[in-house]
DNA sequence: TTTTTTGTACTGACCAGTCAGTTCAAAAAT
DNA sequence: ATTTTTGAACTGACTGGTCAGTACAAAAAA
């Protein structure tokens, strides 16, 4: 079976929404790019919001997972596997270019909006503050540091610099790029 | 002499697309927040593009202002400044909250305004990173790492930091903090 | 006098959401 | 076997509201 029209949607709903944010993406748009008619949006779903909030909620689990992966690879050390959760978050990034926008500028104004999306944030955030958390009892992660800040900054970094990048229409991360980020992050990770 | 009109009318401006978006933001509402009628709006501005240019181009330059008065002071040691540079940004997107979500979310989809707004943001990028280079050639600055990845980095960490913290309703940067992020850039540093 | 500001009223493009109607495959009736 | 019915999936023209930008006359400032 090919996808089906709800895949469809959802799949040219992200392109669109990253592309040309919430606001300025019609449905008529969305409904084009998936090669669907209107009536189909909204037989799917029933309000622009609704499709949105869907588009959203199902990038963010794709990243928790892939985080998760990372975490729970027993042939990796402690401190191995934050960088390479780091190198993962790169590689979802440069691999999901339009969610990557979409969660970069999650704050859209819209109060309601951004209370829903801030909570589907908040899943990934509470996943990774519980991960570092445990390196940092487990003595891997210095103990003086703010979990939650360095959490923020993690994402941060990783996400700007994939912004960055693809807004200077370079491809792909270097070595040197990941070296750079590894360094930065190696500043709070206990010595060896 | 009070502010001016026009002054009034920026930084309404910038309080409106900050809490709203380009696209939900109405030259209306603008007009309310800033006390102005409409009509004066466009006897100032001749677009809303304009207007919002005009918002973002005069933040930018406050940020590569504040980043210039730090790298210049002749008191700190070189590696003093690049730590004093990250407070500074911190400071600075915390003071300037609104200015602080514009910027990140600098994105807006829009081809042409997004090239403006590029243009605009990389003469702070080009500020940084020639700051930076120098640093390097002098050694305080690890050869090996990128540049350009060092700067979107640190701009990431900072504007993330706030961010979070926004959403949180938290007020403030700890000290911890402070030391978090120093810690994390202090891991590009040649070490004393 | 000239420039700036105000406020109201208006226009036209644009867009979220609607709805009457189509398609079609599978189930039920004949 | 053939016809009829059902209902889920789908379509796209249409509607009602919103908003950038305009027009302009009168008032206030400079």
């Amino acid at each position: 079976m090919a996808r089906s029209k709800k895949d469809q949607i959802v799949e040219g709903a992200l392109m669109a929404f990253a592309q040309y944010g919430y606001s300025d993406t019609t449905m008529d748009a969305i409904a084009d790019v998936a090669e669907v008619a209107k009536g189909t949006l909204y037989y799917h779903f029933s309000t622009k919001e609704e499709l949105f909030l869907y588009v959203i909620e199902k990038g963010v689990k794709m990243l928790i997972d892939s985080v998760d992966s990372v975490m729970q690879r027993e042939d990796l050390s402690m401190d191995q596997r934050v960088l390479c959760v780091l190198d993962e978050h790169l590689r979802f990034f440069s691999e999901n270019r339009e969610l990557c926008l979409l969660l970069l500028s999650f704050f859209t104004g819209d109060q309601q909006r951004d209370e829903m999306i801030g909570k589907l944030l908040s899943g990934y955030f509470t996943t990774m503050e519980a991960y570092v958390a445990e390196l940092q009892r487990e003595g891997f992660v210095r103990p003086d540091i703010e979990v939650r800040t360095m959490v923020s900054s993690l994402f941060g970094m990783a996400g700007f610099t994939m912004l960055r990048k693809q807004f200077r229409k370079e491809t792909g991360i270097t070595d040197a790029d990941k070296r750079t980020l590894h360094l930065l992050l190696s500043g709070v990770l206990t010595k060896g």
